[in-house]
RNA sequence: GCGCGAAUAGCUCAGCGGUAGAGCAUCUCGUUUACACCGAGGCGGUCGGGGGUUCGAAUCCCUCUUCGCGCACCA
């Protein structure tokens, strides 16, 4: 039953017990045993360690108010939860802790000793982030949170590397990889992120052998490169063939200045003759494009680093040690002082970072697991025909063009937390296999064994170090969740995949959902969701991305501790366009909070009118024009947020909310309607008034509740709209089927309707007059009217929404000359005040506003004479135009006559 | 270099062929019995520049400028 609502919202407790309420219920729980339509999600999963930001406020939210709505619509909904083991993000943590508490190496512990660190900072840290979407009201069906590390979902893991590798798409090879030198470990493509640097363009110049010792003359050839400390690991140098400048040099030798030795000039097409000095020095062991062309021209790969970014012994005595970017300058000092360093430009190029470290990655020539995408031309053509919806739909070529040019996924990663490739390798064997000096291994043999489980005879076997890139394993998520790898059919997945939806940042595109999609065609033969939503990228004011360094990044608990989550919720969701950035502002979320206040009073006042809960069927012919108005506007909203739900349009949703509550709802309905509250002797008016409000408050709730659940439960109970038969909370209330006002009489509603606006409208021009005459908060005013037509029977609401102490009807009243006057929908209204009276004020007020009417009427006019106009335009729109000019027309005449007769 | 966005009031953004809008900020009034997290009113814009299509362009096309994001190249 009803509760006394207080006057203020403090949305801590609220939001706090009723989670706990809906929790406790099982409202979030995914019934796959039901059999109404099923609408599922599943979560983005966040870092197991990571903690909510912003953007992941934006991402659950919207996830949260699809699952809510869907839930209100009737369907059976799943939103399945969890969290991603984050293989690098996660371990350099714990190393970073290690090293700071312990001064202790992953190393120095041993794997089984630094995974159980690991396991226990999950276990300390995991749940925070979960915690925090709780606390932001996210009806995800936690008994099915999953974690990418579970025993059944490594399973999946094993499974799918077996099947690929007998499937011959997982190969391991020595190939040219990015390899980050701070984590140690190769990359993926997509993890490298090319950045624009200042760098130095070195030109230096290598004698061609022979010219000197030989007794000729001193010859020499100039390269560019920005890399000289690479040099020593020189096999060639190449040209262009086409290149007459060096063609009679192709297959002569040039010396390699330190370590000294004959290195031969190639040629080969993809030098640029134009680049630089049109001569590339080869070093096969560290660029990608000069391991190619020492692959072709057979050169020697000669790898002067070390794994850390540090030079090693075949770079020589006086560079062994020592960082790469040092031995950038002191190559390039030692070029100098052998006279072979010819200049140094500044020059501006890319560079690949490590994602992660944020360090140049280094190309790097190892050994590692790769795997040929399966099914790439069907989750391309499912992208392609709209079978996977993308929104917003330009996201779709991005999607097919990183398909087109697809390549190998290197899935090895040099670190411990993460899945352990299932390969084992004969012991004999393995020394030499371990050492990545074996070549390619295609298929399992005798030596190496590929399975789910660890070969029988364990003990005769060693495991690949290795694991498996983290989106190995995020790439099975939709399915992986639902069903262990050895059932046949999981009644989850049968229910509820494909999934419905899936709501991601456009950041992550390659990296998941091109991978999910080609997992799902592989695995399950279909696609893993209908529709992905890419959400905004959340910005600061200023337009920068969110950062920990730039300090920036507000911590969303705070806003929630602040302003409420619903606040944060409804705020967010009003500004994040679809497809573009958003930039944060805190003011947002203050709207937010007051829309919530807002909402909270208008409740609150309808809860201080004595009278029951009804919400039963209007009796039409009760309504005043102002309730039919209102009506006819909630029916509309109902209608235009059920569109804008299809488009996924939910600013616009949030927007039209707002606008309806704020403006339509409590401006003007409810200050319209006050008078039958407190004026005494219409007791039938009053009931009829408090039944639309009951009404409109109502089904408003649930329109809002997918965006603020909290206080829209908290509500919905306080005020008790709760009926009999109905379940226990709003959020697993139906929607209900058609608008309150369907199958009324459409004439009697648009004239009503006319009434009200031409009212509304009249009281803003009432309002104007005052506040020009500078009366604008005064309440004593007195209004006369000469009503259009001869009567006006609203003069009571006139007067108090004009917020004036009198008003009189005056048909075909005579005013004094110089008496304020405003024209209206609903006749003329005079402002007579005693004192006032200035025909020359007047007159001038007149003649402004006469201006102003003519210059409409003119640009009318000149539409209407416009012949091309006239016969190209559709009907309706000159329809429109004739009644506009018809308007101004009369408002001209009306005030040419007043200004009149005011006397010359 | 290729592709994709964005540019509208001081700020954050809607509008995307038919009289330029909202919220915030600012200014003026107002403590009216839901709400000062409020109410009423005002100020403020040649819709980035230039062309074009059209009876009509913020809206469609072309072009330029600035900013952002992908992809590719980078000796």
């Amino acid at each position: 039953m009803a509760e006394e609502i207080s006057k203020g919202y403090q949305p801590g407790d609220v939001e706090t017990q009723w989670y706990s309420r809906w929790i406790d219920a099982g409202c979030f729980r995914g019934d796959e045993s039901a059999d109404k339509p099923s609408y599922s999600i599943v979560i983005p999963p966040p870092n197991v360690t990571g903690i909510l930001h912003l953007g992941h406020v934006l991402n659950n939210t919207i996830q949260d108010v699809l699952a809510r709505r869907a839930r209100m619509e009737g369907k059976d909904v799943l939103w399945l939860p969890g969290t991603d083991h984050a293989g690098i993000a996660t371990q350099s943590k714990v190393e970073q802790k290690l090293r700071k508490e312990e001064g202790k190496t992953r190393r120095d512990l041993g794997r089984e000793a630094f995974l159980e660190k690991v396991w226990e900072w999950k276990e300390e840290h995991g749940g925070i982030i979960i915690q925090q979407l709780k606390r932001l009201g996210c009806s995800c069906d936690w008994d099915r949170e999953r974690f990418t590390m579970d025993a059944d979902y490594s399973r999946w893991i094993s499974k799918v590397f077996v099947d690929l590798f007998n499937e011959g798409l997982i190969y391991r090879g020595k190939r040219m990889v990015n390899w980050c030198p701070k984590s140690l470990t190769a990359l993926s493509d997509e993890e490298v992120i090319m950045k624009p640097q200042k760098s130095k363009l070195y030109t230096m110049r290598y004698r061609v052998a022979g010219t000197k010792d030989g007794g000729g003359p001193d010859q020499w050839i100039e390269i560019a490169t920005t890399r000289p400390e690479t040099l020593m690991g020189d096999t060639a140098v190449a040209v262009n063939p086409k290149d007459k400048r060096y063609a009679d040099l192709v297959g002569k030798m040039v010396i390699r200045p330190f370590p000294e030795a004959e290195i031969p000039v190639v040629a080969d097409d993809h030098i640029d003759p134009e680049f630089g000095t049109g001569v590339l020095k080869v070093t096969p062991a560290h660029d990608k494009n000069d391991f190619a062309i020492g692959l072709k021209n057979n050169l020697e790969i000669i790898d002067v680093f070390h794994p850390d970014g540090t030079l090693n012994a075949f770079a020589g005595p006086e560079f062994e040690g020592m960082d790469r970017f040092e031995a950038r300058v002191k190559t390039a000092e030692k070029l100098e002082s052998m006279g072979q360093l010819v200049k140094v430009e500044d020059y501006e190029n890319s560079v690949g970072f490590s994602e992660r470290a944020d360090v140049p990655i280094e190309p790097r020539i190892s050994m590692q697991w790769f795997l040929k995408y399966p099914c790439v031309e069907e989750a391309a053509a499912a992208v392609a025909n709209d079978e996977i919806h993308f929104r917003p739909d330009r996201w779709k070529k991005t999607f097919a063009h990183w398909m087109e040019g697809i390549q190998d996924w290197c899935i090895s990663r040099q670190l411990w937390w993460g899945h352990q490739i299932p390969v084992w390798y004969r012991k004999e064997n393995a020394a030499d296999i371990q050492s990545r000096e074996s070549l390619d291994a295609t298929s399992a043999g005798d030596d190496i064994y590929v399975g789910i489980d660890p070969p029988g005879d364990a003990d005769q076997w060693i495991r690949d170090e290795d694991v498996l890139d983290t989106w190995f394993s995020s790439w099975l998520w939709p399915f992986a969740t639902m069903c262990k790898s050895d059932e046949e059919s999981s009644p989850t997945l049968k229910k509820f995949y494909p999934t419905t939806d899936l709501v991601t940042g456009p950041d992550i595109i390659f990296f998941w959902v091109a991978r999910m999609i080609m997992a799902g065609f592989r695995w399950q033969g279909e696609v893993p969701f209908k529709n992905v939503f890419f959400t905004s990228i959340v910005r600061d004011k200023k337009g920068r991305k969110m950062s920990k360094q730039l300090g920036n990044s507000p911590d969303p608990l705070d806003l929630i501790a602040e302003f409420g989550a619903d606040a944060l919720r409804f705020g967010l969701m009003r500004i994040a366009p679809m497809g573009t950035d958003i930039k944060f502002d805190e003011d947002q979320i203050v709207e937010g909070r007051n829309f919530a206040n807002k909402l909270w009073n208008a409740a609150r006042y309808r809860q201080m009118q004595e009278g029951a809960v009804e919400t039963g069927p209007v009796d039409f012919a009760s309504l005043s024009i102002y309730s039919i108005d209102i009506l006819a506007r909630l029916d509309q909203l109902e209608r235009d947020i059920a569109m804008a739900y299809e488009d996924y349009r939910f600013n616009e949703i949030a927007q039209l909310l707002y606008d309806f509550w704020w403006s339509h709802y409590c401006d003007w309905y409810l200050e319209s309607s006050k008078g039958d509250f407190f004026e005494e002797g219409n007791p039938a008016a009053r009931a009829s008034t408090l039944a639309t409000m009951d009404l409109v408050l109502k089904r408003f709730l649930l329109l809002v509740h997918p965006f603020m659940p909290h206080i829209t439960e908290e509500l919905w109970e306080k005020i008790g709209y709760r009926e009999a038969g109905d379940p226990e909370f709003l959020m697993q209330t139906r929607l209900p089927a058609g608008g309150v006002l369907e199958g009324q009489d459409k004439d009697a509603i648009a004239k009503a309707r006319a009434k009200t606006q031409a009212v509304y409208e009249s009281v803003g021009r009432a309002r104007n007059l005052k506040a020009e005459y500078g009366l604008g908060a005064n309440k004593n005013v007195k209004f006369i009217i000469d009503p259009e037509g001869g009567s006006f029977d609203q003069a009571a609401v006139f007067q108090r929404l004009a917020g004036a102490g009198e008003v009189i009807v005056s048909p075909g009243f005579k005013a004094e000359k110089g008496l304020p006057v405003a024209l209206t929908a609903i006749g003329k209204i005079y402002l007579p005040l005693e004192g006032f009276i200035d025909v020359e004020a007047e007159r001038a007020r007149l003649g402004k506003e006469l201006d102003k009417t003519q210059d409409e009427l003119k640009k009318v006019n000149a539409k209407l004479s416009n012949e091309n106009f006239v016969t190209r335009a559709p009907d309706e729109v000159i329809k429109e135009m004739k009644e506009r000019q018809k308007h101004w027309q009369q408002r001209v005449d009306e005030l040419t006559r007043m200004i009149g007769n005011l006397g010359v």
